[in-house]
DNA sequence: GATCGGCGCTGATGCGCATCAACGGTGAGG
DNA sequence: CCTCACCGTTGATGCGCATCAGCGCCGATC
């Protein structure tokens, strides 16, 4: 096992083609300004060949020349343990794209997780510039991330909306208020009058844009919106809320709500879609789908997009406008959503979670996105 | 936004300070062997402090120093899209060791994947140099590869069980011969006398490896071999297969077979383990394994050990006697494995398939590991 | 015949850091 | 008093590459 071996460089191809160094890296480098002989080029390929010569990725990167690394920052475990991989299908996409362009990709494993996400400034900023650029992925978004990674000009790349008071947020999002708005006048259009709106009614960009076309469907039919607080309560509360405000229909932005919801309206006798139409506004475990109305978040187009975008920045040829790209939801009809029937047999209440303390109370702002701050949902794009 | 805030460097810090380049190094350096008075340490540190200095892993690379990245090379994608992620669990024992001992990873996903699987030398060998040392995962193992990589001295861990005749090949891999073994053993307790191996009979070590427990246990026994080769044939020739040789069990090296034979068999009539005991030789899904016999593969540890091995071996403190490290698998005791029954009725047999051309014929080497080659199996580890 | 421009190539430089040899200073020992 | 060891610090060097300015040479032009 000789350790001595050590790798070849330019000057030792240099030496052994009878030419500069510089001579190497051009031929190597290609399309240079400088122009080589074909005979000197042959000369020097032939060597590349016979030694097995590789460029050094490090120093390439060091002497400010790219060197085909995009970071990857995940606020979350990438690969987590305990439930089906959240960021698998962004991760197809983006290693898909990467091995087209012929990227390699470094995982900010280094920076820990603490309190359920890791900190870009604090551990992962240093590893960054690594990189040619970095594509961000999480439910987190801290405002002074994004200022910071601004103000640097590192090239970056959200997957999911984000914006910031620091200048262009580059991102490759799902677009969630259309789909929503379509589900939504889905619901319109079979009868409905009173859809609500049960999810997470916090400042996520992904939350907001869902509330966004939720109130533009409802506004547009002349309906009254209702705005309910979703987030950290089970199927049975949920049940119970929408019984309240005498719902007949409901878009869920929660992406484990809705099946928890369906299961406690069957459990009580309620029929879905007959007693309630329940429609999910994008969900990220496709085993559960096949069932629920609701429309497709389209991860894997999110992830390559997401990559693209990046490269377009690095390599200096995006326009701006193109930094920030809205993808189409894919509608799902399902079998939950359906024309309202009227209700024949009194909604049958649960006595004991009746109007018991604690329960969200239905929130009916003005403004859309004028709503009371609520926890960070489970939803990060 | 702007773009010409370049990064701190130690220069810079060290300007700041009024002390030399080279003492800002040796401060964050740390466990130098030159020593600091704590006065310029402090100064030093107050400004890289202030300015929010974070080194340049590229250069610090270049000058021969450590950037704790860790390659990882996979033979398939790494994020697959068909089925569930083989990779998953050896990628989350692996996330969090380096998170632990604070490394990144660094994904070669930029060699493309042709035929089935990615090229370490012609593509992925350059970037290797990018980190202290590499991952390698993947069912294939080409020699050429194990060669190259021991002939540079470049640190790497595979994992699963691979050898060479380059030199040591450090790995972490399953205990498949202890455990193959162990089940093949408990068949024998169980009063059986015919019991086959059905499985990859190529060279790949996992499977020479689950050959050799499987040989120990039934010579142990004096029970007479019978190996079979189960590469690209479904449950039903399988079973035929298994009925041609009288078998009352079989170990199964596959892990999509199994299931398809035990589906076969029932459909059959035959009763399981009434007729025919099945136990199989470790199960990438976990979905499945509910009711088979047989033993899990510790993925998650053996990621978790490759990289502790890798760090080690970067290191120089890890003896090489712990080069090479084997995780003992853990026992599914399951539903398919119990005590053999005279059969009362003559087990059936597909018409159409009896006697088939082209169905695999057995095998009975003398020798365990010398029998016939065969395609690769679909168990990379 | 002197000038010019373009072609083919090279020397020099620096990226940011780790590392090494060496230097001045200080106190202890002879 | 001189020597010596040791401490704290520094200048110099090089990692492998991209890049820039410029060199010598050639034929073409005036």
């Amino acid at each position: 096992m000789r350790r001595s071996s050590r790798r070849v460089t330019q000057a030792e191809v240099a030496r052994l083609a009878g030419v500069s160094q510089a001579t190497v890296s051009h031929v190597l480098s290609g399309s240079s300004e400088v122009r080589i002989g074909e005979e000197t080029r042959q000369r020097v390929l032939d060597v590349v060949r016979r030694t097995g010569y590789t460029a050094n990725p490090v120093a390439q990167r060091l002497a400010g020349g790219r060197n085909r690394i995009i970071g990857v920052f995940t606020y979350e475990p990438v690969f987590p343990r305990d439930r089906s991989d959240f960021y698998h299908p962004l991760f197809v996409g983006i290693e898909r794209e990467a091995e087209a362009q012929g990227l390699d990709l470094l995982l900010f494993t280094s920076a820990p997780v603490r309190s359920g996400r890791r900190r870009l400034l604090d551990d992962g900023a240093s590893r960054l510039g690594m990189a040619d650029g970095c594509l961000l992925l999480g439910q987190h978004d801290d405002k002074r991330d994004l200022a910071e990674l601004i103000g640097r000009g590192f090239p970056f790349v959200f997957v999911g909306r984000r914006e910031s008071d620091a200048g262009l947020v580059p991102y490759a999002a799902a677009d969630y208020a259309a789909a929503t708005q379509a589900v939504v006048e889905r619901l319109v259009d079979l009868g409905h009058e009173r859809i609500g709106y049960l999810g997470d009614l916090g400042p996520n960009e992904s939350h907001k844009d869902r509330r966004a076309g939720y109130h533009a469907a409802v506004a547009a039919a002349g309906l009254r919106p209702v705005l309910l607080d979703g987030t950290s309560i089970d199927g049975d509360t949920a049940l119970d809320l929408l019984l309240d405000n005498r719902l007949t229909a409901v878009a869920v932005g929660d992406f484990v709500l809705p099946h928890a919801l369906l299961d406690a309206a069957r459990r009580r006798g309620l029929s879905v879609p007959g007693d309630l139409s329940i429609v999910q506004l994008g969900d990220p475990s496709a085993a559960h789908t096949a069932e629920l109305s609701g429309f497709r978040i389209p991860r894997e187009e999110m992830g390559t997009a997401a990559l693209q975008i990046l490269t377009g920045i690095i390599a200096g040829d995006l326009p701006q406008e193109q930094w920030q790209q809205t993808l189409p939801c894919s509608l799902i009809t399902g079998e939950t959503a359906g024309p309202p029937t009227t209700p024949t047999t009194t909604p049958r209440r649960t006595p004991a979670l009746s109007g018991a303390a604690g329960s969200p109370a239905p929130v009916d702002p003005t403004r859309p996105g004028d709503t009371a701050a609520a926890p960070t949902s489970e939803d990060p794009a």
